[in-house]
DNA sequence: TCCTAACATGTAATTAATTACATGTTTAAG
DNA sequence: CTTAAACATGTAATTAATTACATGTTAGGA
């Protein structure tokens, strides 16, 4: 058999990003250095084999297309079939609550007490990559979404930015409030 | 060979709760349903095999006890080899941002538009689960730390249980920010 | 024209993690 | 006294994910 989990949540991003519009592989592996990237993240080699996978179970098919001279490439686009199972997936609900496995706090929950002197470096630390992470974010929501029809024609994509800049602001903030600067 | 890779956060949080008091595998397991369990999960069948590759690395030892009549117990503790590995660990700067692997934030990105019916639904058992989430740690936060003293004794859990709070407190209000009730 | 970065696709090997299988003991409630 | 839940430890099978290996093309700058 060899058929792909239920869970396996990667095929429904590969699904949600070829009904955007059809894309190579490559084009998909991008997508994951981009705005995925801030809550799921995958390499190529997981990505090839799995939509060989996923052409097989009839979800998705290809096309064989020539860039310049000889450069190939396989265009996919959903099927029928893999566009029901993207519309069954979302509209199912998401009971799950995962852990965020934030290495950080990991460290932070081995410390005993508040006089521990490692304490103000990693608050700092963290701050400093957060407040980063913020400003990233910020920048990229006033370049993806400059007006708000923009917002309209991508409105997942937008909410989804405008919570993860919430989350770094919230964290930034959580920080802060334990920094004795 | 066969030594365990650094990346493996497992072994860490191991080391940390040995740390705090020598422990079976089966205690190590039921501290991932309690406390530990809000940011990182682990099955017994994940930490009986990484208990004994980590003594074989000298990390921890264990001493066997017997309780009642013949019920076999593995009590482990840390060695100073694995106490060292633990300290180093925390010490080490947390340069990465994981992605959080929320699969309701995943969903919302491939929804397109703002009319799409199936958004506040969606916010809505959202809300329920993180507003449960909510009250169920800060009855926790009342229950284990109940005094300023307890606080400074599991400074770290405190922060960690804290940091947890506001992160579904400011969920919830992200949530609600989009809900039109 | 040379070289480098980006484009493009794959496989192999390994490790991490989950689910299922498997067995036996002790405690406490009914 | 019976039985169910919690205690206790392990292995097997599978899947997910990462890292490394492997190859070749194209576009653009120096």
């Amino acid at each position: 058999m060899a058929s792909i989990g239920q869970r396996n949540r990667l095929q429904y991003i590969i699904l949600g990003l070829l009904n955007q519009r059809p894309q190579t592989g490559y084009d998909l592996a991008k997508a994951f250095e981009n705005e995925i990237g801030e809550f799921w993240q995958a390499q190529h080699s997981q990505i090839y084999p799995l939509l060989r996978r996923m052409e097989d179970a009839g979800e998705i098919t290809h096309e064989d297309t020539v860039a310049g001279e000889k450069l190939a490439k396989k265009q996919y686009t959903l099927t029928p079939s893999g566009h029901d199972k993207l519309v069954d997936w979302v509209s199912e609900p998401s009971p799950e609550l995962t852990p965020s496995k934030d290495e950080f706090i990991l460290k932070l929950y081995f410390i005993k007490t508040d006089k521990d002197p490692r304490i103000q470096p990693m608050l700092r630390e963290q701050l400093r990559l957060h407040q980063t992470q913020l400003d990233h974010l910020e920048g990229r929501l006033k370049t993806v979404f400059p007006t708000d029809a923009v917002k309209q024609q991508a409105y997942g994509h937008y909410l989804i930015l405008d919570h993860a800049i919430e989350r770094e602001r919230d964290y930034v903030a959580w920080l802060s409030k334990y920094l004795t600067d």
